[in-house]
DNA sequence: TAAGTGACGGGCT
DNA sequence: GAGCCCGCCACTT
């Protein structure tokens, strides 16, 4: 396991997330072995060497919101795929324009606790 | 081998 | 309270 690059780990992590809860970059990053590695959990997850085995849909910002290039069919798909796994989103209180319309998992209540 | 790029996070103005 | 900027580190070319 210590063979495998920082990206397997977060691909092992990702893949570790249950259906119904959701991960941020950062805390995908920190389980993965460096918290300040978010970004490299989005270059890794964009990779998506196996779509379909790697529920990347489940991770999002810190703040809730969804990646804005989600490759999966968009934001909304990523959207619909949470809600059908009775993730709790949050709708937008403002002009938001992040994700799918603004659109933010509760983290409050669905966040994935490792 | 070296430089550039990038699904982010946190801090400062 | 909102927006902008910088920093980090792995992967690609």
């Amino acid at each position: 396991m210590a063979e495998l690059n920082f990206s397997q780990r977060v691909y092992e992590v990702v893949r570790g997330i249950p259906a119904g809860k959701v991960a941020t970059y950062g805390q995908v990053a920190a389980l993965a072995g460096n918290p300040r590695n978010a970004r490299i959990v989005g270059y890794a997850l964009h990779s998506n060497p196996e779509p379909g085995v790697i529920p990347c849909h489940r991770v999002v910002f810190r703040d809730g919101s969804l990646a804005p290039g989600f490759a999966f069919g968009g934001p909304e798909k990523q959207r619909e795929l949470l809600e059908q796994e009775h993730v709790r989103f949050i709708p937008p209180s403002k002009a938001e324009a992040a994700g799918a319309g603004g659109w933010r998992a509760d983290l409050e209540h669905c966040q994935w606790q490792a």
